[in-house]
DNA sequence: CGTGATTACGTTTATCGTAATTATA
DNA sequence: TATAATTACGATAAACGTAATCACG
């Protein structure tokens, strides 16, 4: 029983039962994908795969547990070699990071900053997608961890670290009329033309359905989908617009911003992580980086509390 | 990386750094020995073991990471072989299991008989041994599984499956007079020749600290450490006894024996197995034997509830 | 016929063991 | 001087790839 064996099965069962791709996936050749199959099937003295005459239909109960065990094997495998790396003084490394435009755009931009400081031997791969996509890489492992508002169900493997609110405000160029008051209604900023994200967005989703409760049918001028881009035609006099005020900085000289948490509830934005991936040093910093009451103790409560996959034998 | 290099490695410690000895338990060479762990450490990139000179003194930080997951890895791969060969139809393979000698004798016969009827495949191995011999051998693997009374501390990777009480009886001759009273006292008891078993025994430490405290002093005619030497004497007419219920059965003509919970208090029986050992389906029935009142699933509840070591990555 | 699993066979590589070497107690 | 790790080298084996074969759609 080897290692190698254990990878290609799994890689052949990823493959539709496929030798040939799992061949490729498994950088050999087909025939020795055979082999390896034969050969474990004959050593552990039960049939793994279904076949009818040349053809592979299924896997057998053996297999499946086979499977499932093996995964796991190659899960504390990687896991081992990310520990042992991780004993070292100096942390070196890639820290693979998906996060929603918004986040990779201004609340990470400093985190980053300061984390290529302090690791300056870790290679930081920064990778924008949907909620969805952040979601689905952090579970197949294609990136260490996901930062960003996120769907509601999850994947079993995934565990949310607590989340933080994320306010919104309206926006309005400096002189606008509304900028008079410091608790704006809905039918306030009703009154002005409007400029929202679209309806993919959980922003766009939120402000059209608190506008449509209150019976209110905004003017809405421009519908767009990044805070930059509402930003610029809120600078150009297009309208008003609500956006989430991680979206704001100091900079914005030509906009001003009103917190309109009593209108629109704030959203959640979390960090995901695996469960069953090993957490290397630099990782955990990265988190507390992002939230210092998010240390290393926090960190692996929440990764073991909840329904945390306990060992079996 | 490969298994060998890891069951290597983790000889290597468990025989006190000594490449030679660690190289007979790997059935391997000395030369092939150093050879895994080079290859190991530069693949890796880190030291595994601190040498001074040609002499091996300690093991890194880093080593100690690697061994701990390796011991891991290596019994995921053990229990994935026995779980796949336990998804067959048929069950073979050995069972094997430590004992007290009074367990072995009395309880597990008939026990053994009926499970040697239903698993004809299943070779079945029972080792007599002292409370801490079972628990040794059970922790470290030697067997699958220990019955009988046993040490107050117990090593950290054994369950004790819920005891069952062990009750005690005095026997006597059949015509003796003591066997006219349903509840004897301890004074009725101390008035005739008592063969008690010496103090390493439970029992015996029991029935003599019993008779301290109530200021009796029996007279002991015989001390002995096996509940069959003591039931030949006491049929023999040398004197009354205090042994396990257990210990009498109804091929017992010569002697007859009334319980005497009231005076000594029941000592606990138990079932131990390793929290961490798969445990195979005619092992769960074995079990099922000896107390129907442990199914399946209460066993593996009390496998994985109290502190049982939660998978972390 | 084309895709895909199996078989056969030859090559390569890496693992292992013997023997020699060096270092340490 | 004896024990033990390392190095060097030769032998063995098993893992792999190429090519040929066979099955199924």
């Amino acid at each position: 029983m080897t290692l190698q064996q254990l990878r290609c099965l799994c890689n052949v069962v990823d493959h539709g039962l496929n030798l040939s791709r799992a061949a490729r996936a498994t950088n050999t050749s087909q025939p020795a994908v055979t082999k390896m199959i034969r050969t474990m099937e004959k050593e552990l003295e039960v049939e793994i795969l279904v076949r009818a005459g040349r053809r592979i239909v299924t896997v057998t109960k053996a297999g499946q547990e086979l499977v499932a065990r093996a995964r796991q094997v190659l899960r504390d495998i990687d896991n081992l070699k990310l520990a042992v790396s991780d004993t070292g003084g100096h942390s070196r490394g890639e820290l693979r990071i998906a996060a929603t435009y918004l986040h990779a755009r201004h609340v990470l931009v400093d985190v980053i900053r300061r984390f290529g400081r302090k690791f300056p031997e870790v290679d930081i791969n920064l990778t924008v997608g949907t909620q969805t996509e952040i979601a689905r890489w952090t579970s197949s492992g294609e990136v260490d961890m996901g930062v960003g508002t996120l769907p509601d169900n999850m994947p079993a493997n995934l565990v949310r670290l607590n989340p933080y609110p994320m306010s919104r405000c309206v926006i309005a160029p400096l002189a606008h009329p509304i900028l008079r008051r410091k608790k704006p209604t809905l039918k306030d900023i009703g009154r002005y033309p409007l400029i929202t994200y679209d309806h993919r967005s959980k922003t766009g989703q939120l402000v059209e359905r608190i506008f449509a409760t209150a019976g209110i049918t905004p003017n809405v001028t421009l519908k767009a989908n990044s805070a930059d881009i509402i930003k610029a035609y809120v600078a150009a006099g297009m309208g008003i617009a609500i956006v989430q005020a991680m979206a704001i900085n100091k900079q914005d000289r030509s906009i001003r911003a009103i917190n309109v948490d009593h209108l629109f509830p704030a959203s959640m934005s979390w960090i995901v992580v695996r469960k069953d991936h090993y957490l290397r040093r630099f990782q955990y910093e990265f988190i507390a980086m992002v939230s210092p009451k998010w240390t290393r103790e926090e960190v692996d409560r929440a990764r073991a509390a909840p329904n945390s996959a306990a060992r079996s034998a």
